[in-house]
This record gives structure tokens, C-alpha cells and sequence, in this order.
DNA sequence: CTGAAAGCGCTTACAG
DNA sequence: CTGAAAGCGCTTACAG
């Protein structure tokens, strides 16, 4: 018999390891590797005493089924991957605990890779992920297209967040960013404030421009004038916020208070009011979004609206979990709502915050 | 012929997708399976012509070798594990990014895992990872005992980061932690404060207890007492800090600086600091560690160490390949150094820590 | 330099 | 309910 390989342990490629085969189990449990198989994945009916045995063989042996092994023959992999937009981001690594959590339960596992907020890097993501026979996708907001969305939803079951969109083996779920704006806004507006500037975050991520019709619509329900002079733009990270709190005192608009698109702008906006001699909340109330879990420790301890980053993630996860049982996903994100600590306040009578020192 | 599958394309299983197969390639490049797979790999030499050929074939039908397959046969995934040990660390989030890219450099995939900081999920970790057949493991810090660290470098390469270990197959790299807090008491030293308060980490972090030894040693090296009296334990998260200042302040112990052992720590600090009407650094001074990138907006903004996390993360990441590749990993971590914002300051004459309001 | 063949560890029609 | 067999898409000795 030419051709054959030696049969001594180590000739064995995929086992680096000594590894204990499912072909063991079905030895040492006297059945064929069919049978253990199937009492493996539930596929089949299996005779009680026959299912004893191996079971008892599984344990006994220490036997762990090779997803490779299994993606390749089984055409799943019990993975399911996530494409992130950063993977130190303090937002969205809540969001990933969550997912990390819901699937493990499932006894899935997550494959987390980074689109750093560029379609055609997202692309690669999935494109890489599918090569990696993932079960699924979650794809935490982003950049890509809903239609690149639909299109892999056909390969396979995706979960978007941060967007609505209804199609087929596709299930997204969205954060009401609108309403959480206006909620701030009205906040900052119950309190007294009329003239409220605001931090934008990026305007090509959808939740900036919802946030900030929020802050429109809230301002407009109040019957206050919408002041472009009042908006400047920012980043979503301290550093813009700080700068366009800079750029907003420096056109010497008059505001007593500042509203931005998430925490980080809001915390940076509070080093560059602290730089001019402006109190918060005294001179000028701040209120940020997103409850990042620093934001309770900041100078002020910042308002903010809550945003259920943990929820959304194991929401995602959850859904993808259904969808893979071939179930119809139902999930609801908890509502929008203010937590107010104490970078605001209602506006001191004379003070305005372009009274700088 | 009995017992034959149709031979329809979805009769494949693992190709959901009609995807592209080696075999397809070899057939469209008119070569063998062997050839196109030692081309892929650069296993052999093979005639240009051939080579050419099966280039283009892969070009034009969009060939990607399935890894699943690969791993199987072959005996590697291109994958390598990283057991972490919360997703959502702000501090190793950098890490987790320093790996991603350089991994994602030479065509490797990391899959992140976290332990929790709990020695058995991370034993489970790891025999997760296994099963998944990743090409080499790395372990960020942990409470893993080396011993089992050794044990599954047996198996597979593996880079640790917080330790100091010598073992075949085991590349450790660790930052300068004593070194670190040593200077950073110096730094508090040099602007003349002699009662200088020092927030512990959790005692069962490796890192903690070094950061102790570097603030004990400075104060040695300057001639100041070690009091035990003026260190307060703490968790290394931002609530502990605060908690561990107001014990501090509780104890009427007077001091005019304050080192943690971490900027989350430092920050929940300067909140009780500030609630206690003690101003930042007027009346005490404050010392961080870690260097976080929000830590340059406190308000203060944090003098703190600079810990060169991504560089950790590249360096681990780094060392792995060279593994991989069958070479010996060198690498050296920067050393610490001192930031100097604006949280730390000479200590005012008369001034003391316990003068409460 | 190159191909035919065996094998990696599973899953799943097929045929009892 | 259960087994024998084929096959998933690759890799790698073996033998030219």
C-alpha cells in the first residue's frame, strides 16, 4: 500500500495536540462516529443506553468536538462575527461585553474585527469574516451602505445597529437618538435655558444628525429660535469637543448652556469653559450622551442621556441567536432618558457665557 | 453507485456560498490541487509559468482559500488568541488595537477573549482558543499561574505580557510598573511635597504591587518615611479612587500630594478631592498612571506615567509572529516616563490636605 | 518541479 | 434508531 502516511500519532496534521476525535468516542462507546454526531448536535433521536454510553465516553475521554472540522463538514461554526468600528472605543466596548456575554451563554463565540468607520475597511471585515465561515454578522453602525447589508444578508443572518432597515435574514436595531436629544434639550430648557449651543458630532454618522434634529425639534417645540451661530462642528472625541467649545466662545455668541453630541465631546468642551473662567454649572450647564461610565467621575459629574450600550449589544447578539434557531428576532431597546448630575443648573440671571474673563 | 450525494453546487455544505474552491482554481489554471496549494504557501518552488497561471486563475475567479480547511489539513488557522480581560478596558483597549494592527499586518487574525481576571475563565479561555485551533496564544497579564502559562506554551507559542517568565515556546514582556511609580514619586518629590499619599491597586494585580514598591522606594531614596497610614487600598476603577481619597481625608492624615496607582483611580480622586472643597493642585496634588487618553481633559488635566499600551500590544503581537515564523522574538518596551500636566504643582506653604471645609 | 492519493475530524444523505 | 460511506476544501508525504 503505497501513498500512505505513517500512522504514528504525530503524523496527524490538525491534532498538534493529542487530541481525543469524535472517532474515539464512538470506540470507546461501541457505536459508530454517526451516532455520537448526532447526540452531539441533538440532529436525531438516539437510543437512551446508547446515548449513556457516550455521553459517558465524551466525559470520560475529555472529548471537544474540532470546529474546524465541524465548519468544514457541518457548514457552521458556532461563530458568529461582529464587525466593530474600534476596538478600544469606550462606547462601543460596552456594547461588546454585551455581545461577548449574550453569546457565550449560547455557546457561541464572537470574532471581533475593526472597520474603523470606513466602508470599504468594513467590506474587508466581512469579506474576511465570511472567508472565516462565521454563523453570522453583527455589524455595530458603520459606514456601509444598507444595500452592501442586504446583499451579505444573503449569504447569511445579519444584525445591524444604528439604522432601521426591514429586509430578509436581516434584522436592525436602532437607539432613538432623536428622542434622546430632544430629552436633553428639554432638560437644559425646563431648567431655564434659551440660549443652548451645541456640539455636533460627525455629520456623516447617522446618529450625529439625529442628535442633532433632536436638539432642533426640542428647541422649536419650545418655541426658541434654531441659531446656526450656535451649532459648531465636532469629532466625538474630547479634543473637537474641546475646540468647538473654543470656537463657540470666540464668536462671542451668548449661551448658558452647552449641549453635545456624547460624553466626550461634552467632557472636552468642560476643560476649554474651565481654561476661560467659566464655571459649570454655574456660568454654563453642559450636558453630554451617552452615559459613558466615566462621566459619572468627571468635574462636574456630567449630565447626560442614558444610552443602553450594553443592552444594544446583547440585543444584537440575542437577535442573531434567534435568527440562527431559524426563530423571528423581537427586541425593544429601553427608552431614551436624562441623567441628570450636576453639570447643569438653571442659568444665573446676569451671567452669560460669553462673559469671559 | 450508492451512497452518492447530488452533485448539485448546494449540495456543498460548507460552501453556503458558491464559493470558489482550490480545485476549482487548479482546473482553471490547468495544474494540479498540489501545485496551486504550493504556490499559495510558498512551500516549493515551482516553474514561473505555472506560478503565472495560477495567479491570474485566483485573480479572475476571486479565489479565497477557506481557513477552514486549511486548518484542518494544514494545521493552522492564521489565527492567534488573545485572552484579555474585560473587552471594555480603556487601558487595554489600546493593547487589544496594538495587536489587531500589527497581526493584521502579516495576514493574521486575533480572536479576543476575556477572562475577567479570574485564573479558571481563563484556563477556559484558552482551551477555547485551542479548539479553535489558533496558531499561538497571548495572554494579556491575568491571573494565570506561570505554571500553566508553561504548560500550554507546550502545545503552542504563547507571549505573556505582565510577567517575567522564561520558558520555551514563551515570550513574556512586561512594562517597568516599579520603575514607573518610582518616578512619579520623584516627580512629586522634586516639587518639594513630603507627605504624599499613595491609592493601591487590587493586591492580586502584579502591576499593584509594584506600583507600591516604586512609590515606597522613592520615598526612601529621598529620606521620607514610609507611612502606612497614608496608603489606601483600592480597585483600580474610578469609584474606588474616590472612595479610597474620601478614607484618606476621613483619617485627618495631612498630606499635599496623592499618587494612584492608576488614572481611573486618580480621576474618582480628585472628584472627593474637589467635593471636600480641596482644590487641584493648589491644595493637593494629583498622580495618575497609565497615561489613558482621557486623562489629558480632566479638569484638571492628570499628570500621570506614560504606559505605552498599543506599543505593548504591537511588541506582544510582534513577538508572536517571530514565533510563528520559527525566530527568536527581541523586543524592549519604552521605558516610563513622566507627564506633567496640570494636576501636580508645589505644595502651598501653610497649606495641608486635611484642612476641610 | 509536479501530480495522485491519503488524510485532517467531522456531518449527513442513503439505505436499512 | 443506526451504520457505512462520501464529502467538506485543503495540505503534504510519496514517488516520480
Amino acid at each position: 500500500m503505497p501513498h500512505r502516511r505513517t500512522s504514528s500519532p504525530s503524523a496527524s496534521a490538525a491534532s498538534g495536540d493529542g487530541s481525543v476525535t469524535l472517532q474515539m468516542v464512538a470506540q470507546a462507546a461501541g457505536v459508530s462516529a454517526s451516532t455520537v454526531s448526532r447526540i452531539l448536535n441533538g440532529t436525531a433521536v438516539v437510543s437512551e443506553d446508547k446515548k449513556q454510553a457516550v455521553d459517558e465516553a465524551i466525559a470520560r475521554l475529555g472529548f471537544v468536538p474540532n470546529p474546524m472540522a465541524r465548519g468544514l463538514a457541518g457548514g457552521r461554526t458556532l461563530s458568529v462575527g461582529v464587525v466593530t468600528q474600534s476596538i478600544d472605543s469606550p462606547f462601543y466596548g460596552v456594547a461588546l461585553r454585551g455581545i461577548e456575554d449574550e453569546l457565550d451563554r449560547a455557546g457561541y463565540t464572537p470574532m471581533f474585527v475593526s472597520g474603523h468607520w470606513n466602508a470599504s475597511e468594513e467590506a474587508r471585515c466581512i469579506e474576511m469574516l465570511r472567508s472565516r465561515r462565521v454563523d453570522g454578522i453583527i455589524v455595530l453602525t458603520g459606514r456601509l451602505s444598507d444595500a452592501a447589508l442586504k446583499q451579505t444578508a444573503k449569504a447569511l443572518p445579519v444584525v445591524a445597529t444604528g439604522r432601521r432597515l426591514k429586509a430578509p435574514n436581516l434584522f436592525s436595531l436602532d437607539f432613538d437618538n432623536f428622542e434622546g436629544a430632544r430629552l436633553a434639550t428639554q432638560h437644559l430648557i425646563s431648567l431655564g435655558h434659551q440660549r443652548i449651543a451645541f456640539i455636533a458630532g460627525n455629520t456623516e454618522h447617522p446618529d450625529a444628525n439625529e442628535r442633532l434634529r433632536g436638539y432642533r425639534a426640542a428647541l422649536e417645540a419650545a418655541g426658541i429660535a434654531f441659531k446656526p451661530e450656535l451649532v459648531a462642528p465636532g469629532l466625538f472625541h474630547e479634543e473637537s469637543g474641546m475646540l468647538a467649545a473654543e470656537r463657540l466662545l470666540d464668536t462671542r455668541q451668548r449661551f448658558t448652556a452647552l449641549f453635545a453630541a456624547n460624553d466626550q465631546m461634552a467632557l472636552g468642551a468642560c476643560l476649554a469653559l474651565q481654561r476661560h473662567s467659566l464655571r459649570v454649572p454655574q456660568d454654563v450647564s453642559v450636558m453630554g450622551f451617552d452615559d459613558l461610565s466615566m462621566s459619572r467621575y468627571s468635574i462636574p459629574p456630567l449630565s447626560t442621556v442614558h444610552h443602553p450600550a450594553y443592552e444594544l449589544g446583547q440585543g444584537a447578539a440575542c437577535a442573531m441567536l434567534c435568527m440562527l434557531r431559524g426563530e423571528k428576532p423581537v427586541f425593544e431597546l429601553p427608552h431614551p432618558r436624562v441623567v441628570v448630575r450636576e453639570s447643569t443648573a438653571s442659568p444665573a440671571g446676569a451671567h452669560a457665557a460669553s462673559s469671559r474673563a
